[in-house]
DNA sequence: AATATATTCAATTTATCTATTGAATGATAT
DNA sequence: ATATCATTCAATAGATAAATTGAATATATT
């Protein structure tokens, strides 16, 4: 007798998310979020052996969270399509509205960095528009490059302390980074502030800007979407 | 030293996803996305040892998934939010995708019961205000008594080849059952379609419709919602 | 107070997942 | 062709989770 059905999709639904349950296979995520990357680069993010990494990366691409295709000796992953944001959207949602070990962690380190209310993406929009606004992207340069917002200011955060002579004193600057958990922002926002000036952050970060539709911007160099192979 | 915000952001969530990562804890979930439930009530609907069922739900109130109640010798467990459904919802939707053996369940299950689309919510509202239409729910009794569409009639699935006398044969039929991957509508819609009934099926199912903020009804009998307790 | 019932806890075995290491594969460059 | 590099595979040991069983706890009933 072979099982009905409902138990095979449950099997299926439950492969999804168990792929969703490390911590490691959730910060390859959130790279991956960001745009296409390598193994080896997503290894040295997450802190993983490259050998490790890559079965992380098996098991995800399983469970169908991500594509790959080969690009010369490189193999490169991007999440598979949109949904999958939402998926891990949905998942912290859920996380942060019922677990009380997220909301401590909330208070003790995000707004502890920053108490202020996040600039909604409708009113960056608007403000954009009338020019009345800095948008300093603090991830990465190669992130950077692989997507950003319209007329954004990339400072890595690491090179902010020195790079400061770029920023308007006068003007309002709106931070982002990778995510609503990503800790870039808030330390930015918190070293900025800490030198006087107008900062706030923007509400999530560049995978959700670009999954609202918004306009985005993106570096020459980059290639424009390929196909994405399944395996 | 200890670990970082992010890390520590991380194993929650994946706490989160890996206690979705189990086929019968979906199953349970489906189960209580219809209403409150007992432990037994639950245990034996998924075909689980009592002691067994007990520790997945623990499993599942760990993650802030569900959370119960003591209602005199009974525990009773609901979701823990509507965040909840989103997040199965999700899930599901990544799965279907994304997952090739998902579309092959779809084909050779599901499609070969019921092919046609299924009628929208907004489509079959618009149909009862109008009374063109009965509505019929082929979940168990007590899962209809805990919440229904307005003005459904309750067959169960099993008792569906002995009450065909309460369907009137001229009006068209919508059945629906507890969601999208819920067996129950599909097999009723292939029983009632062989036997000349006009009937489709509604789109997604119970849980889906009440989140939606469409008008419900419930027996008096059940209890109006208490405040659930997080331990 | 004693008993019955529903649920949870504790301990065990079995199965599955993770990280590590070194070798194998597949593509490019010389 | 050979060498080189990025990635994947295979095998192992250690860690984590699942199902089972019997005992313990908490509430209701007698």
């Amino acid at each position: 007798m072979s099982i009905g059905p409902k138990q095979a999709l449950y099997g299926e639904f439950a492969l999804v998310a168990r792929a969703l349950g490390s911590p490691h296979r959730l910060e390859m995520l959130e790279h991956l979020a960001q745009g296409e990357r390598g193994v080896e680069a997503l290894a040295e993010r997450v802190g993983l052996a490259v050998a490790n990494a890559s079965q992380h990366l098996q098991q995800l691409r399983r469970a169908g969270l991500v594509t790959s295709r080969r690009a010369g000796k490189f193999v490169l992953y991007r999440l598979a399509d949109d949904t999958v944001l939402g998926l891990t959207m949905a998942l912290s949602e859920v996380a942060e509205r019922n677990l009380a070990e997220v909301e401590r962690i909330r208070r003790t380190y995000f707004t502890a960095r920053d108490g202020m209310e996040p600039v909604s993406r409708e009113e960056l929009m608007t403000r954009l528009r009338d020019g009345l606004v800095t948008v300093l992207d603090v991830r990465p340069a190669d992130e950077f490059a692989s997507g950003h917002l319209p007329g954004a200011v990339n400072i890595p955060l690491g090179e902010l302390a020195d790079r400061l002579a770029q920023l308007d004193p006068e003007q309002e600057i709106v931070a982002y980074c990778r995510g609503p958990w990503c800790v870039l922002s808030f330390e930015a926002v918190a070293a900025l502030r800490a030198r006087g000036f107008k900062v706030r952050r923007l509400q999530d970060g560049w995978p959700e800007w670009k999954a609202s539709g918004l306009p985005v911007e993106q570096d020459a160099a980059v290639p424009t979407d390929p196909v994405p192979s399944r395996h």
